[in-house]
DNA sequence: ATGGCAACACACTGTTGA
């Protein structure tokens, strides 16, 4: 089983690049982040045409989260509050950053993590905010379900291999100590990245920006990922980053990432 | 230190992204 996520930043921008990826690398859920529509606008029939079930939860123009999948999935929720109450939630559900089904007896859960945009503003700790509701909700999900597979962009870059300037974007969102603190405390529910399994040099990135001709210098980050329960992680086989997409004309600026067990 | 590129919206400029 494949298992990919993709970062695709406009989903109706990107159909053609997606619906082409899908039918090249037929994997069985394909995790998406940054859709950037209402649900009555994402385009479903192109996906539903080529044998994908749709599970979505987006917004106007920013964020948005949907998953899919070759075979329907169970359980499906969109938000922390399905599971954490709307209590502990508040407003943090308003931005449609997470959404989670079932398949066989894998827990999936797919989620945009806050960008940060800069160290100590609003948006920033907003996103460590963010990170400890997830962390509130893995207790729970991993409590349920020993199979887990979480994965999207993290907007955090886990050490200083998965960036091609640590000491230039040490100050940068995605790079400070608490946030990489956050992160760990997240992986030591039990959690572990399968991309480290297989390769442990760095250079691999799944993110470039658009500026300054980021992707033919390789000047990226590795910040989309997945994260496995200790069952799945000893299944896994294989964990890679196909960069062609990215070659493409108009591309997400992402690349997706696929596990395979 | 700054800007660069792309997507989107109460759109032709401002905001967000990482």
């Amino acid at each position: 089983m494949k298992i990919a996520t993709w970062n695709v930043n406009s989903i109706r921008t990107r159909l053609e690049h997606v619906i082409n990826w899908l039918q090249a690398n037929p994997v069985e859920v394909l995790c998406l982040q940054e859709t950037k529509v209402i649900d009555k606008d994402f385009p479903l029939q192109p996906f539903l045409d080529i044998g994908y079930n749709c599970y979505i939860s987006g917004q106007k123009s920013y964020n948005g989260v949907a998953i899919l999948s070759r075979s329907p999935l169970g359980q499906v929720s969109a938000g922390f509050a399905p599971i954490l109450g709307d209590e502990t939630v508040g407003s943090f559900d308003e931005q449609k950053r997470l959404i989670t089904g079932l398949i066989d007896d894998i827990r999936i859960i797919c989620v945009y993590v806050p960008n940060g945009s800069e160290v100590g503003c609003d948006k920033y700790e907003y996103k460590l905010y963010w990170l400890k509701l997830l962390q509130q909700y893995l207790e729970v999900a991993l409590d349920k379900s020993p199979n887990l597979c979480i994965c999207g962009d993290f907007n955090i870059v886990p050490g200083d291999l998965d960036i091609y300037a640590p000491k230039a974007s040490a100050n940068s969102a995605g790079l400070s100590v608490p946030e990489r603190l956050a992160l760990k405390e997240i992986i030591e529910l039990g959690l572990n990245d399968p991309f480290r399994k297989f390769t442990s040099e760095g250079g691999h990135y799944s993110w470039w920006d658009y500026r300054a001709a980021s992707f033919p210098r390789n000047n990226g980050w590795r910040i989309d990922h997945h994260y496995l329960s200790l069952p799945l992680y000893e299944k896994a086989t294989n964990c890679t980053i196909d960069v062609s997409p990215r070659k493409l004309v108009k591309p997400s600026d992402h690349a997706p990432v696929i596990v395979e067990f």
